[in-house]
DNA sequence: CTAATCACCTGAAGGC
DNA sequence: TGCCTTCAGGTGATTA
């Protein structure tokens, strides 16, 4: 569900809701949710930081962290008040604090997790730098793609080299730059490489200012919706006519996703 | 190295 | 109403 915007909303909503409380306890209600990686007792300590790097989500505690992956249909929802008699059958791990606040991991679909660990950079070593990180800038974006056989979209959405992108803003990335998904990354001209690079700044940020798309699933920790996804040019919008030509945008099944664009506004390289 | 497929899970939506 | 198939904001392992 949730791509870089996401989960930026949540952190900033996470960071008014809970930085600074001593935790209780831990309880996984399914055991893949949580994995334990740090022998430290989490009991007592601090959220002291919220951070994140591409999809991930950082709570760094006193002497450990958390790291949180939404998947698909992760939310984290906070309630100022615990109260076990309307809890949902999907929550999968409950985060208690000391002060009788909670906050929920729930997860209808069992993808996403929680990682307890003691060092974040020995976990996420595989996953490249944040892209709205200030070093991600256009020169090193164009020598990724440089150096890069794949297709754009399966570019976009490995994590390796940027790191955040998915499947929405891949797609409207791409439209906004004139790009068409199939693409070979190094095959695109300078131009539209420099295109892309801000195109794929320009929609992260967006949406990061409409609080994140909801297609769904997506809230944030107090329960609200995004609305960035009245903003789309071509996500989930599959046989309508394009904003831009009124051509018929196209839906196909590309780097094994859905994948939209408009075969006249979009060029291939 | 790239690409395709499956695996992990559940629920919603569409076809018949 | 019910059954069956397909699809969904993701990623990692495995196999060509």
């Amino acid at each position: 569900m949730p791509e870089l915007p996401e989960v930026e909303t949540v952190r900033r909503e996470l960071e008014m809701l809970i930085l600074g409380k001593e935790i209780k306890q831990i309880e996984p209600l399914w055991h893949r949710s949580y994995e334990e990686l740090s022998a430290q007792d989490v009991r007592g300590q601090k959220i002291e930081k919220i951070g994140r790097r591409g999809k991930y989500l950082f709570l760094h505690l006193s002497q450990s962290n958390l790291i949180i992956h939404l998947r698909m249909t992760g939310q984290l929802l906070y309630f100022e008040d615990a109260d076990m008699n309307e809890l949902s059958p999907y929550v999968r791990v409950i985060i208690s604090f000391k002060d009788h606040s909670v906050l929920y991991f729930h997860d209808v679909r069992k993808f996403g997790r929680i990682s307890y660990v003691d060092d974040i950079a020995k976990t996420l070593g595989h996953v490249g730098p944040d892209a709205l990180d200030d070093v991600v800038t256009e020169t090193y974006f164009k020598d990724c793609l440089n150096s890069s056989s794949a297709n754009i979209k399966g570019f976009l959405l490995a994590q390796k080299n940027v790191s955040g992108i998915g499947n929405i803003y891949a797609d409207e990335a791409l439209f906004l730059a004139g790009v068409d998904p199939r693409s070979t990354a190094k095959d695109i001209p300078e131009k539209k490489k420099i295109a892309l690079y801000n195109s794929v700044l320009l929609v992260l940020k967006r949406s990061v200012e409409n609080m994140g798309s909801t297609i769904s699933d997506y809230r944030d920790p107090s329960g609200n919706s995004g609305q960035n996804q009245n903003y789309f040019n071509v996500y989930s919008r599959g046989g309508l006519e394009c904003k831009k030509c009124s051509y018929k945008i196209e839906k196909i099944k590309h780097a094994g996703r859905g994948t939209h664009f408009c075969p006249k506004c979009q060029v291939k390289y």
